[in-house]
Order: C-alpha cells, then sequence, then structure tokens
DNA sequence: TTCATGGCAATTGTCGACAATCGAGTGATG
DNA sequence: CATCACTCGATTGTCGACAATTGCCATGAA
C-alpha cells in the first residue's frame, strides 16, 4: 500500500508542497493511519514528509478549517475524534443539504449524468450479487452515489461543503467507528427511487426520499450504538 | 492610521498573529475595505499589517477555505466577488441550512434562549418605528436574528458552517450588491411566526416558515436584480 | 501593425534559525 | 505525604533570506 500516489507529483493542478501535504494528511487522518484523537506535531509530521514546516502549518490550517484537526494555539493539533454526538449533528447536516442537493439535481442533471448515475447504481447491485457480506466496496460506492447526486445539483457551493468537506468526515466517521454493518437492501431500493425522482424531474420527491435516506441511516447508527452500550452494559454486570 | 487596535494584543483569546491578521483580513473584506475582486498581494499586506509572511500566509490559507478569497498558485489571491449565480447558490444552501436550525431549534431551544430572541424581535420593531428608512441596524439585527436562531439549534457543526462561513459571505453580499432595499414589514411578519412556532416546539412548523423565509428571500434579490438588469437594457437603448 | 521572443522585475514558494510559550519532571517545603 | 515553585526540554510562533515561477515589457521580425 503506497503512501504517495506517483501520479500525485507529476500532477501539475498539485504542484505546491503545501498542496500536496494537504491531501497526504487528509488522506491519512481518513483512511485512520492517523489515528484520531491523536496528537501531531510540526516536527514530527516535518519529517515524516520530509518538508519544512512552514508549508507544513499552511497544510494543517487548511486542515482546521475543514475540520479534520483541532488545534489549541502553543499547544497543539489532534486528530479530530467524532464523538457519537457529533456524529449524529454531521448526520442532521448532511439531510438538509443532500435533500437540498436531490432537488436541485432532479431539476438540473442532464441526461448523461442521470445515466452516469444509473450505471453506479447498477454496478451496486453487481457487486451486491458477488459477494453480498462484503460491505466495503458497497460503502465506498455509496458515497460515489451520493457524490454524484451532489454534482448533478450543479450548485458548487453545496458540491464544495459536501464534497469538500462533510465527505471527508463521513469517511473519517466509517473507518474511526469500523461501520460495516449497514442495512444493504434497504438502501438499494431508496437509492433507486431516488433515481427515479430524479429522472423524472421531480424534485419535491427526490428531495424528500434522499431525506428519508439520510434520516433512515442516521436512524440506523443511532440505534447501533444504543445496542452497542447496552450489550456493554450487560458485560459489565 | 494605526494599523493594531491596542485592546486586540492584551485580548487573550487571540493571541497569535495569524489569527489576528486572519480577523482583520476578514472583517477588511466582509465590510468592502478590500473591494471584491481585488488581487492582494503578500508584500502588500506583510507592510499594511507590519508581520512577516509566515502568519500572514496561514492566515491567506484560512481565508481560502472559508470561500472569502481565492487563490491561484504561483500567481496570487483576489478577494471573492460573488456572481449573481453563486450569490442564488449561497441562498439554496442557506435555505438548506437555516431551515433544518429551525427545525433542531424548535426541538431543543431554551426558554431563555427564546426570550433572548424576542427581545432581538421587539428591538426590530422599535427600530423599524424610529427610522422606518433606515436599513443597516434592520439587516445587521436580521443576521442577529438568524444567528440566534441557528444557535438555539445546539448543533455545533450546524452553527460552525453557518456562523463561521456562511454568513460573512452574506454580509459580503450586502456590501458588494448595497442590497439596502428590503422588504422589512413582510420579513418582520415571518420572523415573529417562526419565533411562535419555535415556541410552540412545532418543529415541523419552524423548518417550513424559516424555508420559506429565505426563499421569498432569495426570489427578492432575484427580482430587484432582474429588474435592474432591464433598466439597464433600457438606458443603453 | 501584429505577433513572437527574450529578459526583467515582482511575487509566490520554501527553508532554516531564533524567540516565546507550554507542560512534564524535579526538588523543596509545609 | 501532598503541594507548590521552578527548571528544562520540546514544541509552537515568528522572522528574514533565498529559490522558483509568473506576467509584463521591450525588442525585433514578418
Amino acid at each position: 500500500m503506497n503512501s504517495v500516489a506517483p501520479e500525485q507529483v507529476t500532477n501539475p493542478e498539485v504542484r505546491t508542497l503545501a498542496e500536496r501535504v494537504f491531501q497526504q494528511l487528509q488522506d491519512a487522518i481518513v483512511r485512520g493511519e492517523l489515528a484520531p484523537g491523536s496528537k501531531i506535531t510540526e516536527p514530527g509530521l516535518s519529517r515524516t514528509y520530509g518538508i519544512s514546516r512552514g508549508p507544513l502549518r499552511e497544510a494543517m490550517r487548511r486542515l482546521e478549517a475543514h475540520r479534520l484537526i483541532q488545534r489549541v494555539p502553543h499547544v497543539g493539533a489532534r486528530v479530530v475524534k467524532l464523538s457519537m454526538k457529533e456524529l449524529l449533528e454531521l448526520f442532521d447536516v448532511r439531510e438538509a443539504l443532500e435533500s437540498m442537493a436531490a432537488r436541485l439535481a432532479a431539476e438540473h442533471m442532464t441526461p448523461k449524468e442521470i445515466a452516469g448515475l444509473r450505471e453506479v447504481l447498477a454496478m451496486h447491485e453487481r457487486q451486491a450479487d458477488l459477494r453480498r457480506g462484503e460491505a466495503y466496496y458497497q460503502r465506498e460506492g455509496d458515497l460515489d452515489f451520493h457524490f454524484r447526486i451532489v454534482q448533478g445539483s450543479h450548485n458548487k457551493m453545496l458540491t464544495g461543503m459536501l464534497c469538500d468537506d462533510l465527505y471527508y468526515l463521513v469517511r473519517l466517521y466509517r473507518t474511526q467507528f469500523s461501520a460495516s454493518g449497514t442495512r444493504p437492501q434497504r438502501a438499494f431500493v431508496e437509492h433507486h427511487r431516488i433515481v427515479d425522482a430524479i429522472e423524472a424531474g421531480d424534485a419535491e420527491l427526490a428531495e424528500l426520499l434522499m431525506r428519508r435516506h439520510v434520516s433512515a441511516s442516521r436512524a440506523n447508527v443511532a440505534d447501533r450504538y444504543a445496542a452497542t452500550l447496552k450489550q456493554e452494559a450487560e458485560a459489565t454486570t
């Protein structure tokens, strides 16, 4: 597992050290290589990535603004660690933004984009058939699905907020809580209905369905968490 | 012309140069002292604020993440200039987030917070009586109203997104488009109804009313813009 | 006149060094 | 034994200098 993708070095979009290390850190945090809650020091990262502290600090400022690290002046920075409360907050924000995205997608998505969306759905079903228990691909695919709808909204501000900020937190949560258990069949059906509504241009329905979809996902997480708490309580008695 | 206010130096909350210059720049941009679209250079700002480029660059990274400036590697940075399209995008995002905030506020706001909200409304009415034409106070007060509802949601992620990011863009828009004309009476009524719904704990109604409130505000802006375009077209013929 | 080309000044990107601050560990004291 | 003050090591904050890249402008040719 290479830590640095070779295309990053030659990619003309990413020529500055600060930009590169920002993306590398973002990746490392989201993938759990930097443990949530762990302290990160500038000299340490400086050595790891072989750069000076100047660009590194700029990258850290951006990570801070994206809520991936938390800094305290003169003390240091830690990788963000989502509490269950914060995770549920994240779901509320997602519900608001993604339902709006679905509404706008129903109004503005092009036939080509819709076809691409259907393609994603088809791939999910193939994967679900082949490896029913395997949750990883389905999870990444789930984000891909949401990703495309958000982009279909054709609202750059909305796209930026969801894709540049929230989705990294979502992925961070999935590694942090190792959220493997899902509700695949039901989610598939919901995905299909959302796409149907978008294709029909039914903005209100698409919005409603997406809202329910995210809300159900949130409830699922909350239930599993409650179950975990109960289990732990029983184990200690 | 003093570049640094003396109380800032002693303020324990703001001890680092990067933090100070970040807030100063944020203020300068929002108040229009740095014209939208104007180019800002590091040596220039470095001289004006009397600091070196290190902290300055960190502040600029944060401003970039908050969408107040736009940077191009090796070229430079400009103060963001909202196009009408982007402004309408901003309204869509606000509609999504603030309606959710109103819903959560109806569920979680404390009696004390609600009383504070009513206080704000009362102050608005007094001001509206005294100086009917004056829009400035009413505008700032409008933001104060929304501010308190967002905080009443008790959702820190939502609060951060709205108060730390979007509301600065809203204020920037108000200076950029010199949006003095409003619809005060109607907005007052809407504000009151929203507070009523929140106080009654009617989450769905609060959400719906806030959604309409923001949506109406968006439509108002769009109409005024269309009128401006039409006026200009007539003037050139 | 218009366009290509080369050099130049200014700006951005990066680095290493120094100063300021924090917190853990140590020892003294009640 | 607990508590407090202090010292010291490490980390963060800041600065000035150097390298790299860009855009402008002058010069010249078609």
